[in-house]
RNA sequence: GCGGAUGUGGCGUAAUGGCAGCCGCGCCAGACUUAGGAUCUGGUGCCGUAAGGCGUGGGGGUUCGAGUCCCUUCAUCCGCACCA
């Protein structure tokens, strides 16, 4: 009989949960080894096939450390609080606890199926307020400290306070945006509020007026990563610049610590390189310009500039504010008033989106103002340019036209003078473009010419320091991150305002509970929806602060709490930090590189730094699985219909009097090509026909209402092979009901081929493959095996099932080996030599490809190893037992069956993991001894079948020999395949 | 523009600097048969009847020897992007 892969799957699964074989015990004397995956966001699509890649190769690396013989962390949990569960309630009215909890039973559900060995009793979820209780717990634990400098690292705020009340501010050297100072006396002069306002600007969590990013469509503010090219991430909605007063999280004080110990991580170098880029370090030179007297000679202070160009200072010819700039308004001379409100204008309406898509388009405005040149003396307009950002830097730059290529295009633009100061080493055609490089000699600069440019930034930088007209500083593109969310479903921050001041909440007030509402969008007057709770902790008694947290809270240190996941007394215990210490390894997508892993390494130094956990980075490993891409298919529609409508809108909304076609991809690429398509104007003809007829006079043809749209369908409507669409199937489709279509127009032979393209797999293209298919066809050992089978782990693919009955072939050998018919067959007969070759070679191959996350070669390891002993006809007990355990990993089901079958009583899992004896493998060639020369003797390695004379001939009477020989002696000669290619002296 | 990665048969892919294409899919031929989406055997990089020749995006280099190392160039994908 065939292996039964749905009984035996369903009969190991059982046993595992019953006997808890994978729970993890608290202290071991094993080594600790921690495996760790990202937990998923449960979204109401359930998993697709592309969840599970990085799952079970994390599961294959955690099983095999529990058979090399480590106590092993491998938990899973649920990233549960998010936009879609919300958005969902705003349509239904129903709780997004609901949504989410019923999503949660569905993904448990579905990873049971694929046979992982999590330890299902430490499972987290961020939504749960047992959980997120310590979620808050640190947010105030933030909210209570500051970063000193002088330490460098992050200390408790009572600190700060006493110092105050001693000293002032003076000497304090922190994280902070306050600038004033102040003394002791004036400290305790102050007032509380005046004191929490000052504090504000210490605090690492802290409340200010801030530019955001506001998504006014889902109503709420987004932190920069959740934004791509100016739309939010979620949605895809248009975000704008608004100044708001907002919590944040003050992660630029980590700036220089997340990005130097970047180096120590085993990470891969294009994460690394993306938070790299992504924190931005940049160091240059601070400078101070003193602004020209105005008209009637008094003076107006100074306008700061950041450069990393110090050496270009004679070639400044205008300094440049970004609209946004706070000395705009006071430089701008009555003459400019005008230009310069109408261009803050413009450049305040323009949304991010915009300035964004047309980075080339350069706007400005002369403010009529000037400042001096601290050298030359020289007056030096000032212009406004939205090219320059008033979030980095001092919002203000020193314009070297020659030098800078965005100066160049801005100076070319409004015809202002490049003054060339440094001369290139090569040919250049100032006329054209700017010399942005570091390399060359100055010219036009006074006590600088001659220097190389190196030279120059050295020397210039000691002449204005000297001069206190600036100092060196360093620059992060890092933004402190904006925290608060005008959402739901998220952990209130426990915030409440007393007199206008904000206090958190005591630890035993905790957790504040997310408060039920009535409806799940924002109050009348633009209050969040929190604003909405009628008994909320304070109500009547404080004000509270509405907003809840962003969804990477609860996702910023959730490997802490699997070390001791049901603890109510602390977010862990010390024990366990002690213990579990970090992950070592933690496999997911690339796509968190400047979210997720930046925050989660932010609050694990923080923790670190108030001596609460032992560890200052969360992972010393960081794997990232690629994505499996799903493939979309499309069909063509077009409308006929009233002009003015686009055919996207004709298609996506039901537009009534609109006739909608699909018609095949032949038409559709025609018209991608030509322009035209001769199908496509004979239904237009003769649509436009049948109107005229009754009577419509109002029909006008345009190119918009006849050009063609892909529409993604479902792809289980498609043949995956030819790509025909099943009409039928298609016609009692949702989809097709929905879309409104009247009329499918095949091609000649009656099919109807749809259009295919790879794209990100996602429930709105209609791609989505579920894991549970290929589990109830194939089985989980095969699903799993499948995904290690199609390439390397990191590398994206689509996903494809072509190839698949390789491994559902394989598994079935497999099975085959250990039976004759029904009857297990072993013997308990001593392995040949061969049969052991096979198995250590097998053995040697699974232990590096695991070592090495090359889990592809394994499965093809395996196929040659059951290839090979099913040729020797080999059943012996000595070579199949070890090679259960070498599957278990992979194939856990069907090792463990085997395992149990071999009389084994205890489960597979506590099994030793085989080692390698190499002896078995070096027997067909091995190093020999040969005299050279009659003196020297050296280690050729060689064929067998060479006998000693053929190799002393061979090698005496070779040219090369006597060539690179010379006397010396050789070390080794190497052979192929019984020539002599190399002697390695 | 900056940064990261990847280029090998019809396809997914494999090769501590040592016979390029393992393993699988697909394809071709055959065997068996309870006629199947089963199993087994053989073949399958390209050109050529063959001998043989050519082959890892292109061009150079290092090396006895390069898919692999170095330089250069092209192409594709991903991330960041007016960051001074």
């Amino acid at each position: 009989m065939e292996y039964n892969f749905r009984e035996v799957e369903k009969k190991w699964q059982a046993y595992w949960a019953q006997n808890k074989t994978y729970k993890t015990e608290d202290r071991s004397s094993k080594p600790k080894y921690f495996v760790l995956d990202m937990f998923p966001y449960p979204s109401g699509a359930g998993l697709h096939v592309g969840h599970p890649l990085g799952y079970i190769a994390s599961d294959i690396f955690a099983r095999y450390k529990r058979l090399k013989g480590f106590n092993v962390l491998h938990p899973m949990g649920y990233d549960s609080f998010g936009l879609p569960a919300e958005q969902y309630a705003i349509q239904t009215g129903q709780h997004p606890r609901i949504t989410t909890e019923n999503n949660i039973a569905r993904y448990r559900e579905q990873l049971d199926k694929i046979g992982f060995s999590f330890d299902w009793d430490r499972e987290v979820r961020t939504s749960d307020p047992q959980y997120y209780k310590w979620t808050q717990w640190i947010f105030i634990q933030l909210f209570n400290s500051w970063y000193n400098k002088k330490s460098n690292k992050a200390e408790n705020i009572e600190t700060l306070i006493a110092e105050f009340e001693r000293g002032g501010n003076g000497s304090i050297n922190a994280t902070c945006e306050l600038t004033e100072t102040f003394s002791s006396s004036d400290w305790n002069a102050f007032s509380e509020k005046d004191r929490s306002d000052v504090l504000l600007n210490y605090r690492l969590a802290f409340l200010s007026n801030t530019m955001v990013n506001w998504c006014p469509q889902l109503g709420t503010v987004l932190a920069n990563e959740e934004v791509k090219e100016g739309v939010s991430e979620r949605g895809g909605y248009p975000v704008e610049r608004k100044l708001m007063k907002q919590w944040s999280l003050r992660i630029t004080a980590y700036a220089d610590r997340l990005l130097t110990d970047l180096d120590a991580l085993d990470w891969t170098e294009s994460i690394k390189e993306a938070q790299r880029n992504w924190i931005g370090k940049s160091e240059g030179t601070s400078l101070k310009f003193t602004i020209a007297p105005s008209p009637e000679g008094e003076g107006r202070g100074e306008v700061e500039v950041f450069t990393t160009r110090p050496d270009t200072l004679f070639g400044v010819s205008f300094v440049t504010l970004a609209p946004e700039h706070e000395l705009v308004e006071k430089l701008t001379t009555p003459e400019q008033k005008k230009a310069v409100d109408e261009y803050i204008t413009f450049a305040k309406n323009r949304s991010e989106r915009e300035r964004m898509a047309d980075v080339k388009k350069i706007t400005g405005v002369f403010t009529g103002a000037y400042v001096i040149h601290p050298f030359t003396g020289k007056q030096v307009p000032i212009w406004i340019g939205d090219y320059v950002l008033a979030g980095y830097g001092t919002g203000a730059v020193m314009a070297v036209p020659a030098h800078d290529s965005r100066d160049y295009a801005f100076a070319d633009h409004f015809g202002i003078d490049k003054l060339v100061i440094i001369l290139p080493p090569v040919d250049w055609d100032f006329a054209d473009k700017s010399y942005d490089e570091k390399e060359g000699k100055l010219v036009n600069s006074d006590f600088l010419n001659g220097l190389e440019v190196k030279a120059a930034i050295k020397k210039i930088i000691a002449v204005i320091e000297e001069r206190g007209l600036g100092k060196g500083k360093t620059n992060f593109r890092l933004r402190d991150a904006i925290f608060g969310r005008q959402r739901y479903w998220g952990e209130p921050i426990p915030v409440y305002y007393e007199n206008g001041i904000p206090k958190v909440l005591s630890e035993n007030e905790l957790p504040l509970l997310l408060p039920e509402v009535d409806k799940y969008l924002p109050t009348e007057t633009g209050e969040p929806p929190l604003a909405r709770a009628k008994d909320w902790k304070y109500k009547g008694e404080f004000e509270y602060e509405y907003s809840t947290m962003p969804g990477w809270a609860g996702s910023s240190w959730y490997f802490l709490r699997y070390m001791d996941a049901h603890n109510d007394k602390t977010f862990a215990s010390k024990e366990a930090f002690d213990y579990w210490q970090n992950v070592d390894l933690y496999i997911g997508g690339a796509e968190h590189a400047t979210g997720h892993l930046l925050y989660i390494r932010f609050w694990t130094k923080f923790l670190n730094d108030l001596g609460l956990i032992p560890v200052a980075e969360p992972a010393k490993k960081l794997i990232n699985q690629g994505m499996i891409q799903g493939v979309s298919a499309f069909v063509y529609g077009f409308a006929v219909g009233i002009d003015g409508i686009s055919s996207e809108q004709i298609i996506s909304k039901s537009i009534p009097k609109m006739k909608k076609f699909i018609v095949p991809k032949s038409s559709y690429d025609n018209y991608q090509k030509n322009g035209a398509d001769s199908l496509l104007n004979k239904i237009i003809e003769s649509e436009l026909a049948v109107w005229k007829n009754n009577g419509y006079t109002g029909i006008i043809q345009s190119k918009e209402l006849t050009s063609l749209i892909p529409v993604h369908i479902d792809i289980n409507l498609i043949d995956s092979v030819t790509n025909i669409l099943d009409v039928e199937q298609f016609k009692k489709s949702d989809r097709y009901k929905f879309l409104r279509i009247d009329e499918i127009l095949c091609e000649e032979n009656g099919n109807y081929i749809c259009g295919r393209e790879v794209e990100k797999m996602s429930k709105s293209k209609w791609n989505v493959v579920s894991p549970d298919d290929i589990v109830e066809q194939q089985g989980a050992d095969c699903l799993r095996l499948y995904e290690m089978f199609l390439g390397p782990l990191e590398q994206s693919k689509p996903w494809s099932t072509s190839g698949i009955s390789g491994v559902s072939n394989f598994i079935r050998k497999l099975w085959r080996l250990y039976h004759n018919g029904d009857e297990l067959n072993i013997s308990n007969e001593p392995a040949t030599r061969p049969e052991l070759k096979t198995l250590h070679k097998t053995i040697k191959k699974i232990a590096q490809d695991i070592e090495n996350f090359s889990f592809n070669t394994s499965v093809s390891s395996f196929m040659i190893c059951v290839n090979e002993l099913t040729e020797f006809k080999c059943n012996k007990r000595e070579v199949l037992e070890p090679l259960a355990i070498l599957m278990a990993p992979y194939a856990p089901h069907i090792a463990e069956e085997l395992w149990n079958k071999l009389g084994n009583t205890e489960s597979i899992t506590y099994a030793t993991f085989p080692i390698c004896n190499e002896d078995y493998l070096v027997e067909s060639s091995f190093n020999y001894p040969i005299s050279f020369n009659g003196k020297t003797r050296f280690f050729r390695e060689y064929d067998r079948s060479l006998s000693k004379e053929d190799v002393e001939k061979e090698v005496l009477n070779l040219d090369q020999t006597q060539k690179y020989l010379e006397g010396k002696a050789p070390k080794k000669v190497i052979v192929v395949h019984n020539k002599i290619v190399n002697i390695v002296i």
